[in-house]
DNA sequence: TTGAAAGCGCTAACAT
DNA sequence: ATGTTAGCGCTTTCAA
């Protein structure tokens, strides 16, 4: 490994020349001075030293990436997007932790982002008490949450980007209801996020809003383990033989996530009922593994691609500039049809 | 944040003690003054800073990590496998890179490695030339690979640690003759890795040895794009309609991996034939997913968790120890019995 | 048992 | 336009 020094002595210059180069401070210098420099940079093969560099302006061009289970399909799509982005946009390398949504674990992993100088961090669909991540950010930490819009009333100290979680409910009950579906249901997993809940809202205010209020509930199955990704599948396997057994069921329903959706699937075969002829399932996430399904998977798409650009592209941009104020981010989802919805079945009627 | 020299003040004495402290060299020291430093540095909660103790001692308690694209969901379960072992195990972070399966990405990857100080690196279905690592490894770079064998004849440079592809095939072969299947097909992506060699391997020699040498075909569909999630799937859609076009086509289909398997299913349906009734199928690797396809899926598990544990051990044992010789280190499949085979269909027979 | 001090590779203020 | 230099926070040798 070649070092500052090195480039310096064979290019003929003081290692600030060369630092400068490194800076694109070109101004400062003859061009024949660069020449030299850059060719004895290639000469060398020459990188420079990020711990050396980090030591001395405090900064280091990585960022931290939290997600609950990188196992998670979702969450692995997301992070790619966003460590692909980072790397080829902004040229900033991801350091990854899985949280299990663990309090514990993200407060250690939020220690050793700053041991390791790290002052950026993306954070997807965390559990963080707002005290906690207020400290972080006072010590200097740029964050930016995905998944949970801000805390109202709260002082914003992190960026916000989400989808339209309410909008997503929405359209997927407007789907069903399309489709001349009267009893709904929600389904979803015990344990509070940001994100379900406004999911619920959403779906309680539109069943409402149609009138329906009285036959549209919300299901939640208890999670074993707490994080998520197979959990999520089982929940929702578990709920179907909960929601099969119940005569006056729901016709149309709709799932937290995919991975619920295509739990729930597994559940209604399991108990011989089935989609979309006996209950019709919207989906939510747009996974492409939705297409693959069994009957295919009719799911609220969300625009993750978009959402990752934002999300590096806050971070980033307010590492740079630590005056730009924190801010809220809402991406809107589109439906996509499948063939997990049709209508409800007649009810039999007896002969007389 | 606080620094050595903050601590060393507080606990009134030199920094060399709290380094020593540090680094677990207790011994030189009075109960009294490690008991008074160890005050301090809770007192100031204070995290050591590595970029600091990088340069100058040129570790970095970190882990490349690189993977195709971790929204595949199987490289995201190595993923989560190995973060969590390497964190909670060795205290070590990861940082991580999709490369898309290209060389000049892993390339870029490498060099950020160099210069982040990070000296071991756990490489998942790399395709990155032998020379082109060696260099890497000659420069200081531990490296550990999944999910390909050691080139025979080659100098072992690397720890390999895999599962037996042949063996994996070879299960799979069985379990379809042990249901009565003659009429065999492997269903594979264009662009070679090691590990699909084997496999491939594995399936013939299996094919051979049951007498069904003539009877058994590798069908290979080309990828658009080159890494592998979705795309896999979309190969095994297409791959499906070929495959049912073929009126003498095999009953019995072993896939290259899961996400082919789903694509396959997938595209068997849009084909109108069935699974298992029309043809029989299993995947390998395992995935949770399977068991939540319409038929369950079939399929050759990997032992991801052991796998996983060994790559970390290995590349971390080797940094500590650099007299540790590469090695080579395979691991067995099991077979998970699903839905998705049964008897071959009956060749319907004519009326006189 | 403890401390002083050099230096890892780099940046940037300051000097020339 | 270019060079000199202090120092970022730590480890480790050597001296006391």
């Amino acid at each position: 490994m070649s070092t500052i020094q090195d480039v310096a002595r064979q290019a003929g210059v003081s290692t600030s020349t060369v630092s400068n180069v490194l800076n694109g401070r070109t101004d400062r210098m003859g061009r024949a001075t660069l020449a030299r420099v850059e060719k004895a940079i290639l000469a060398l093969n020459y990188r420079p030293n990020r711990a050396a560099q980090q030591l001395k302006t405090g900064n280091n061009p990585m960022l931290g990436l939290l997600v609950p289970s990188i196992a998670n399909p979702m969450y692995g799509y997301i992070a790619r997007e966003i460590e692909t982005v980072a790397q080829q946009k902004y040229g900033h390398r991801v350091m990854l932790g899985n949280t299990y949504r663990s309090k514990e674990i993200e407060t250690g992993f939020f220690d050793d982002l700053f041991s390791h100088g790290v002052r950026g961090v993306i954070m997807i669909s965390s559990q963080l008490d707002e005290q906690h991540l207020d400290l972080c950010v006072q010590r200097g930490l740029v964050a930016v949450s995905y998944d949970r819009p801000a805390t109202p009333g709260a002082s914003p100290a992190l960026d916000h980007v989400t989808v339209d979680n309410a909008a997503a409910a929405r359209m997927a009950v407007e789907h069903l209801i399309s489709r001349g579906h009267r009893r709904l249901a929600f389904a979803t997993a015990a344990g509070q996020t940001m994100s379900r809940r406004e999911k619920v809202r959403g779906f309680l205010a539109a069943a409402q809003a149609a009138g329906l209020a009285d036959s549209a509930h919300v299901i939640e199955g208890s999670m074993q383990a707490g994080y998520g990704d197979s959990e999520m599948a089982d929940v929702g396997r578990m709920l179907a033989a909960r929601i099969a057994a119940d005569p006056r069921r729901p016709t149309g329903i709709v799932a937290v996530n995919d991975l619920m959706a295509f739990g729930l699937m597994a559940g209604f075969r399991d108990a011989g009922l089935s989609v979309p002829a006996d209950v019709s399932l919207v989906g939510m996430d747009g996974l492409f593994l939705s297409a693959l399904m069994n009957p295919g998977l009719t799911t609220v798409r969300l625009p993750v691609p978009l959402m990752a650009c934002k999300l590096v592209e806050r971070v980033i941009g307010r590492m740079a500039d630590p005056g730009i104020k924190p801010g809220e981010f809402i991406f809107q989802p589109d439906l996509v049809e499948r063939d997990s919805v049709a209508a409800p079945p007649q009810p039999v009627r007896r002969l007389a």
